[in-house]
Formats: structure tokens, sequence, C-alpha cells
RNA sequence: GCCCGGAUGGCGGAAUUGGUAGACGCAGCAGACUCAAAAUCUGCCGUUCGCAAGGAUGUGCAGGUUCGAUUCCUGUUCCGGGCACCA
């Protein structure tokens, strides 16, 4: 009886399936565990050997606690919206849901393959509009609700209009920039457009005009996190500010939050450090300035009050306000000219020249508060509008771009910091002692910060200010595969819908190209866009207005779609309770199930779906609708397996060859062997290194080739199937097989013997060896790895185990099939510790000795350690040093074997399971290794009684002795140094000095 | 430029708290079985000197702390990732 492991597989995933087996209930008497993997968007490619990576460990994990005896969820679902298949659509004419679910249904059949645990009865889509009625719920819940600065939590809107009917917004000044102030009088008598205008400022999402990344090419605006140096994340199009309405998530609100609660979560540092990074806190103050003859004031934001009396020049964003106000008639001709030049240039063009200066001074004076200086005001682009105040006072000994501007137009620079500064670069120190500065002189600068603030607020003139670099989020898409937006407009006013109006879904269309006017594809729908006021139900505005009637005529729908993070943000809430629609997650269940308690997925979403979920999730714990403020209790980050390509190097033909009837390679392509091709580059010449193989086989004919610059140039480096290359040996018949145009080639070999068209390899003993490089994972390179033709071929649990046996999941690393082999090889041994080819069932029911036992129970201990902590290769290889010790034990006792194969389960499912059923006469769908409880670990079989120490002699290893464990520290030092190889190190001389470390080594000093 | 992470045999990697560096696997070499191949099994496998016993050396590089350093500290090089005019 062989493992036949097509078969065992093919059996089991067929009866899990029909019993249900991973079936989860939501069983609040037991402990619960829940292990979430990031879901995927359902792309068009299908998965490749990197993808199941992270799956694989959770899955490993999520069945490893279910045989601890907790209620584990373990679900999956689909990221369905998004732009890829918008794409597609907008190039074949499909729509977007039939393409996304021929999608769905091939990584399904993928994922199946690999034998994962996930219960699908709580599958989730988010474009499926069951779903996305729910994200619509939550927008409803963001778009009425308001941050309360005071109370640090978000509130319903309803308890903002009863606080500005009662006494306006000076007071109840949530987290807002405005700068409107009204009394509880102007309040009411605002008109219903102003109320709802005063209100937009406070809500949690709310539209407004804002400089978007705007995309051309895709059609839409993107979120900071989506535009890489300037282009788009997705096809790497240009991209462009621009101002338009939009929808945003008041997402700065949490900012500080979001901050602290990194700290009651186990992510990594690393992960912990770019959420940091992208939040950006930084501690300063905002100072006010006067303007020389002016009544006009200028704000700038500094980390840096210390600094004050280095302060040269000022410098505006081109975009700021007063730049109109203060520029001085002789300056005016120049600065609009600089406005011009700064309007022409692309987002993309200021990125790329970053380190250029440029600017023009305004003609206006700033005048320093502490010593009247007059400073001159300029204007620059490398000072940011959408920063701080849109304004900096510049210090440019201590800032390397204001030393740059002031170098750059001559102006003079004030040293405050003595001998720190050289003259020749900036330095941002904080150590200094304070020189040049009035009242500070001989403070050092860190000391100087407080007494500038205090000062600074006595006078009025500026005050504390604590400043992010995160933005709020844009909210909108100008796409139609997203979630429509549950709100409709009437003059211009934006109006929530009833939760009686869930789900809005979405329209057909006749074509995804945008509206008449840069408008998502949802503007060419009229008659969906236009409703009649007696059509739709109103949700609540609580500002006591008479409801909507039919004579209010013409509702316009949002044409705006919802982002790809929109229901991602939440989405692992909905898994807690999929099939309900009173809400859309029930209390009793949110509860018990909780924070995920282990989240695997990747780095790329550090900062955007990772950000955004923990921040709706702190929204709905404001509300009141769940009871956790952060989502994800311990984040795992697969590492990325990258592809390993090949390469095959054709000679490229002259153009003058092409034309000679009397030459072979004019016809036929000639490929050279890498360590042919290493050699003609290294040698330098064409003509010496290249005409030896050819010419002698007479392929040239007559004809020799010129010589060129460059010797590379002579040969492409072609991407070829890694499927066909065996390590680096190509397989020359898939190769001619493969593609027409290589049938005929001439293959000039590893040995510089000629394969020509027609020739095989049994002819030669010689290989064609092909180039490798480590690049990205994709179809364009020829170097995807499918799971199915592995699983194909050694099978699920062969595939499952080697994923884990690459290395740490964290790391990434090159995918090579090769050392497939060896893990294969050993589910193959574990099968021959049951059965023998010949002999058919040598499994037994002996009783197991101590020294069986003893194997086994460290297997035990190795294996739930690491399966615990995450670190599935030792596992792996704890499994196969266990496995080799049974086989040359020969124990085949079932009294061992069976606790092994419960080990094994959350590995290799499917051979554990067959093998526990073998060993065990079980009638049919009586038990399952599945539910099988995890052996536990008896210390009493790894007692040792005694160690073989290494004994070293002044810190060299000189050789090693067996002592008891009971031994004294005396006892150890007369037997090492009565040790005769000891004796003969020690030459001699006396022991100064003997360490003895119980259980780990002795070291004796002479 | 700034911030994180990493560097160990031919290769992937192990060494969990400072205590026998190289577990496990791949590849390679030698051998057994076989008509042969596959499968399987046995032995060797960092470098170097040596017939061997054994010795020297060795975790990117240069130092330091320690009885003892892959592990801690300082400096440095290279690689990977993130951020990037954020005042």
């Amino acid at each position: 009886m062989e493992y036949n492991f097509r078969a065992i597989e093919k059996k089991w995933q067929q009866r899990w399936k029909e019993s249900g087996a991973y079936k989860v209930e939501n069983d609040f008497t037991k402990p619960k565990c829940y292990v979430l993997d990031m879901f995927p968007y359902p792309s068009g490619a299908g998965l490749h050997v990197g993808h199941p990576l992270g799956y694989i460990a959770s899955d490993i994990f999520a069945r490893y606690k279910r045989l601890k005896g907790f209620n584990v969820l373990h679900p999956m679902g689909y990221d369905s919206f998004g732009l890829p298949a918008e794409q597609y659509a907008l190039e074949t004419g499909q729509h977007p849901a039939v393409t996304t679910e021929n999608n769905i249904k091939n990584f399904r059949q993928q994922l199946d393959n690999i034998g994962f645990s996930f219960d699908w009865s709580r599958e989730v889509r988010t474009s499926d509009p069951e779903y996305y009625r729910w994200t619509q719920w939550i927008f409803l819940r963001l778009f009425n609700s308001w941050y309360d600065v005071r109370q640090n939590k978000a509130r319903g809107i309803d308890e903002l209009v009863r606080t500005f009917e009662k006494e306006g917004n000076a007071s109840a000044n949530g987290y807002t920039q405005t700068k409107k102030i009204f009394t509880a009088g102007e309040w009411k008598s605002f008109s219903e457009a102003e109320k709802m205008e005063a209100l937009m400022e406070y809500r949690l999402a709310y539209a407004a005009y804002g400089e978007v990344n705007w995309c051309e090419a895709l059609g839409t605006v993107l979120a900071n996190d989506e535009v890489i140096n300037g282009v788009s994340e997705r096809g790497g199009y240009p991209v462009i500010k621009k101002k338009m309405r939009q929808w945003y998530l008041r997402i700065t609100a949490y900012a500080d939050r979001l901050l602290q609660g990194l700290g009651t979560v186990d992510f990594s540092d690393a992960m912990k450090e770019m959420q940091r990074n992208w939040i950006g806190k930084s501690q300063g103050a905002e100072i006010t300035f006067a303007i020389d003859n002016s009544p006009l004031t200028l704000d700038v934001y500094t980390t840096r009050p210390d600094t004050i009396f280095g302060v040269d020049f000022m410098v505006l964003a081109p975009e700021h306000e007063l730049v109109e106000k203060i520029t001085t008639p002789e300056q005016r001709a120049r600065i609009d000219e600089y406005l011009k030049y700064v309007k022409s240039r692309s987002e993309r063009e200021r990125l790329a020249e970053v380190k250029q200066v440029t600017g023009e001074f305004t003609g206006a004076y700033a005048i320093n508060p502490f010593n009247g200086r007059r400073i001159p005001v300029w204007i620059a682009e490398y000072v940011l509008a959408g920063y701080g105040t849109g304004a900096i006072m510049a210090v440019p000994c201590g800032d390397q771009r204001d030393y740059d501007f002031a170098t750059h137009f001559n102006i003079s620079i004030t040293n405050i910091i003595g001998d720190y500064y050289n003259g020749k670069e900036a330095n941002p120190t904080k150590e200094a002692t304070l020189i040049n500065s009035g009242f500070l002189n001989g403070m050092k600068m860190t000391d100087a910060f407080d007494v500038v603030l205090k000062k600074i607020e006595e006078a009025g003139i500026g005050k504390r200010k604590v400043n992010y670099k995160m933005r709020d989020a844009g909210f909108s898409r100008q796409r139609y595969w997203g979630e429509p937006f549950p709100v409709v407009y009437h003059n211009g006013i934006a109006y929530p819908l009833s939760d009686e109006e869930l789900p809005v879904t979405l329209p057909y269309v006749e074509h995804y190209k945008p509206g008449p006017e840069g408008e998502g594809p949802l503007a060419n729908v009229t008659d969906w866009v236009n409703v009649n006021a007696d059509e739709i139900e109103l949700g609540d505005t609580y500002l006591n207005l008479t409801p909507a009637s039919p004579a209010d005529g013409i509702y316009k729908r949002e044409t705006n779609t919802m982002p790809g993070y929109a229901g991602s943000s939440w989405y692992f809430l909905r898994y807690m309770d999929p099939h309900n629609n009173k809400e859309f997650a029930d209390r009793k269940a949110t509860d018990y199930w909780n924070q995920v308690d282990i989240y695997v997925g990747g780095t790329e979403h550090a900062v955007g779906h990772l950000l955004y979920s923990r921040m709706w999730t702190k929204v709905l714990f404001d509300l009141n609708l769940i009871g956790f403020d952060e989502p994800y209790k311990k984040l795992i980050n697969q590492g990325m397996i990258q592809g390993n390509s090949r390469f095959v190097y054709r000679l490229n033909i002259l153009g003058s060859l092409r034309n000679d009837p009397t030459n072979k390679i004019v016809r036929n392509n000639v490929f050279v062997s890498y360590g042919i091709y290493k050699r003609i580059l290294e040698e330098g010449t064409l003509i010496q290194s290249i005409t030896p193989y050819l010419v002698a086989n007479n392929l040239f004919g007559n004809i020799v080739l010129s010589i060129h610059d460059k010797i590379s140039d002579h040969f492409n480096g072609i991407h070829i199937d890694v499927n066909i290359v065996d390590g680096t040996e190509l397989n020359i018949g898939l190769f001619r097989k493969l593609k027409q145009e290589y049938a005929d080639a001439f293959l000039i070999l590893e040995d510089d013997s000629i394969l020509s068209p027609g020739q095989d390899l049994s002819e030669t003993s010689s290989k064609y060896i092909c180039g490798a490089e480590i690049e990205k994972m994709s179809k364009s390179k020829y170097n995807v790895v499918n799971p199915n033709d592995l699983i194909d071929k050694y099978g699920a649990d062969t595939f499952r185990m080697y994923e884990m046996f690459l290395g740490p999941v964290e790391a990434s690393k090159p995918w090579d099939t090769k050392g497939i082999e060896g893990v294969h090889r050993f589910l193959k041994k574990l099968w021959r510790l049951f059965f023998d080819e010949e002999k058919g069932k040598i499994w037994n029911t002996d009783t197991a000795t101590d020294a069986e036992l003893k194997i086994l129970h460290k297997a035990i201990k190795k294996i739930e350690d690491d399966t615990e902590r995450f670190s599935y290769n030792t596992a792996v290889s704890a499994f196969m040093v266990c496995v080799n010790e049974l086989s040359d034990a020969k124990c085949h006792k079932k009294e061992i074997l069976e606790p092994l194969l419960i080990l094994l389960a959350p590995y290799a499912p499917h051979i554990a399971e067959e093998l526990y059923h073998q060993v065990n006469s079980f009638s049919a769908g009586e038990a399952s290794i599945l539910t099988a409880s995890y052996p536990e670990l008896e210390e009493k079989y790894l007692a040792e009684t005694e160690k073989e120490y290494p004994v070293s002699v002044n810190g060299r290893l000189r050789t090693t002795i067996k002592i008891s464990l009971d031994a004294s520290q005396s006892d150890v030092e007369k037997i090492a140094l009565g040790n005769e190889v000891i004796q003969k190190w020690m030459e001699g001389k006396q022991p100064k000095k003997i360490i003895f470390v119980k259980n780990k080594m002795i070291n004796v000093v002479v």
C-alpha cells in the first residue's frame, strides 16, 4: 500500500465538504479564537505560489487552535469592488459583475485545491448588495456623526444640533477647521442650506472642495496612499492636483487615537513605524507675525520656536491667500510670473526636481516680535499649502532647505548656534547654547523651547500646536464598480437617504465611460440619477424641517462611488454574523468574536487598509455599535515570494545579414547557453568569441560579423517560462514545442557544441543552461508558478508543508521549486512508518518504550511551541527529525504514531486524517482528526539524568564530558580537572576560575 | 536625505535568555540494491593543514565589553523595505 496522495486528498476534501467539517457556530459558551486573512481582490490572473503563503500559515494556526479546544472563526471572502474589473470592462465591454464572478470561481477552485479550513458559509463579497447595504449604512453613521474634541470621541450629529440651538458653535467646537462662529440665535435664523453647510464642517464623512489627486488616465481621483512618486500606484499614470468637490473621511480627528492605539496592539515595529510616519505627529507652535506698514498678520507653524532669533526670512506657499494682499507694486510683475511658473508645473515635475531652489520676493516685510527686526517675506514652491499654516519662518543656520534658499538668493544668515554652525551647511541641532538671541542668550535650545512658548502665549501672539502630516482621506471615486453613496442632492445640498432605502444598488450601465462633466459613469444613467421626491425617503437631518414633499421636485443621486477601502474597512465584523439582514452584525456576535486574534496579510496595506479599518472600528466603538476600538490584536505580515526568472540568450542578427539568402542564421534563431554568454561578455570581442562556435559549424558561411562597441548588444536576454526549465537546465523539447519561432533554433550548449534543429539532447552529453534573476512574480516575466501544478505533482499536503519549510513566514524569499522533493520524501517516509510496500500494514499496538515516548514528547514540545509563535519552518523540520528518529528506531507503534498524526493535522490535514482512520476503525463519519484533542506534553519523558557537557579551556572548546545532572559545582570541577585532554591544555598551570553553568557548559580559566 | 529591517556553507535556512555555529532540507560526492532506471538505504559534505589522531580558522568588515559574542556596544560597507521639500 503506497502513499496515493491524489486519491487521499480528493476523498477527504469531499468528505469534509459533505459533513460541513469547517462550519463554525456562534457558540458563546466556548473560548473563541478569530484567525483572519486579508481577503483578496479576485484578479483575473489567479493565484500564484506567493498568495497562499499567508493563507497556509493562518490555516495551520486556525486548525491548531481548534485541536486545542477553541471555537475558531476562520473565514474567507472577496474584496470584489475595484478598478481592474472596471478597466477590463472599458476595454471589452464585459460587465464587471460577470468578470468578477468568473475570477472568483477560479480563485475558489485554486483555494479548495490547497485544502483550507475556511468556513465558506460565512463568505462575504464587498460587491454583493447584501454586503454593501451595510457599508452604506455605516457611511450614514459617519455622515451623521461629529468628533467632540472635549470628550475625545465621535457623537451623533443630533447632539451637535441641540448644542447649536442652545449656545451656537463657539464653545462646542468639534474637530473642524471652521472659522465661522455663530450664536444660537444666528443658528436659528439660518436657512436649511446654511444649516446643512455648517453641519458639513463637522461630519465624519463630509463633502468639500479640496485639492485632490486627479488621474486623467484612470478618470478618477486617488487617495494619497494610492499615489506613488506623483504617479498612480495602479498603472503608473500621471496624477495632477485639481480642485473638486469630493467626499472625505475626517480621519485626522482620530490621528492621536490611531497613534495611541498602536501601543495596545501586537504589530511589528516596522509596521507601527510606517503608521506613525504616515500620521506624522509633530509638536510645535503657531506664531503670528505683524506685517510692516500693514494691518495684516502672518501665521507660521514651527517645531522650533527656540530659533526665533535666527529667522532671516519668511516663506509662503505660492497658493497662500496673503500673497495677493501683501505683494508690493514693484514686485507684482515678478510674483505673477513666478505664480504662472508654479501653476505650469505638474506634481511629478515638482517631485522630480526636489532639490531645485526657486522662489520670489513679495516686497513685504514681517516684524520679529522680540527684536523688531524687519524680515523679508518670500514665496516658494518648497513650502506646502496644505501643511501647518502654509507659511514658515526660515532659519537658515538650522534648516538645510532654508540654508539653500538663503544662499541661492543671497540672504544674509544669522548664526544663533555658535560653533555648531560651520558656515557651509545648516545644523539642526537642539544641543547648542543660543547666541544672538536676545533674552535667550546663553540658554540651551531644549530649554529655550518652553521659555519662548510661554512668552509668545503671554503676549497673545501664538500658541502651542500639534500638527499631523496625515490629511483627511478622499472618499469618492468617479467610477462605476464601487458602492453607490446613499446620498441625494437638492439645490446643491447633500441629503442622506433613510436606512429603509438601503441598499442603493448599482444600476445597469451601457458603457463605462466618464459622464459629461468628468463625473463617474453613473452620471450617464439619467433615470437613475434623477429621482422624484416621492420616490425616495430621506434620512433624518435633525433640523426639524418640514419633510420633503413632491413639490420639492427632483433630487439627484450622488454619481461618485466609494473607494476600494470602504468595504474592506469593516469586513472582519460581517464574518461574525454574515447573513444578518437586520443589522451589520448582531451585538452578541461582535461581543463574542471581538477582536481578530491573528490577522495575516502583506505589508503593502500598512497605511491604507489598516489605518482606515482601525478608524472605522473606533467610530463604531464611539457610537456604541461594537465593544472594542482596535480591530486587530496581532498582525503577521507574510513576506513576498519573488519570482525566479529564467533567461535564454538570443544572438541578434545584424540587419545587413538578414537579406543574405546564403546564410542560415537569417532564417534561424541562435541561442547561446549561459556559460557561453558569460564568457563572451568577459572576453569582450564578438569576433574572437563567437565565430569559433558559429564558423566552425558553418553557421555563418563566409560572413564575418563587424565589431560592435558593446558585446551585450549582440544578445537579447529573453524571459523563458520557468516551468520548462529544470533548475537552470532548459527542457529543449518543450522549448521547441512552446513557440513556433524556436522550433528551428540553433542552440549553442554549455560545452560549445551545437544543437541543430531536429536534434535532441540524446545525441550529446551537454546541456543548455539558462540565466537566472530574482524579480517580482508576474505573467509578463514568465516566472509564475501555479499552485495547481505543484499540487497535481506532489499533493496539497506536500505543497502546504513546503511553503512553510521555505523560511520564516515574515521573510521575503525567491521561489524555488527544487526543494519540494525533500518535503514530499518526508511524507512518504511517514507513510512507511504505517505501511510497507511488500508487507502491507506494519503499524502495531505494542506498548511504547521510554525512548520512543521521548522522541514523541520532544516533538510535541517543539512543534507546539513553534506553532504557537508562528515559526513554521522549524516546526516542519521538527516533524522531519521525529520521523527520522522513529524510522531509525523501527517504531511502528500506534501509541506513538497516533498522537504524531494529530500534531501533523494542522500542517498536512489529508494524510493525517487518512492514517488516523487507518489506525482506528471508525464507522463512516464517526470521527475526524480535525476535532481530535491535541496531545498533552508530559515532561517526565523528557527528563535527562546526565548531560554531555562541552568543556573549554580559556574559552576554547577542547572536549566533551558526560556528567550527571545532579553533580555539584565541586564534583564537576574535580571531573573536569581530572580529564586527560583538559589537563593537557592546561599545560600544568593552576586554574584561576572554573565556570560551570548547569545543563550548559564548563569553562576552565588558567 | 530621513526612518526601519537584514547580512551565517554551493543554496533555502537553524541556533527562543550571551554558553558545543551550521539543526532540517536541497544540491553535490562515494557506496549498496538493480540487467538498467526510478524508488529506497548507508556514508561524506564551511575553509584549511594532516594518512590519521588532532590542530588552525570561520557568522559582511574594523574595533570593544565578557571566562565565553551569530547574539550586547561603537564605527563602517553592502542589500532590502518605507517615507520623502511636512518647517
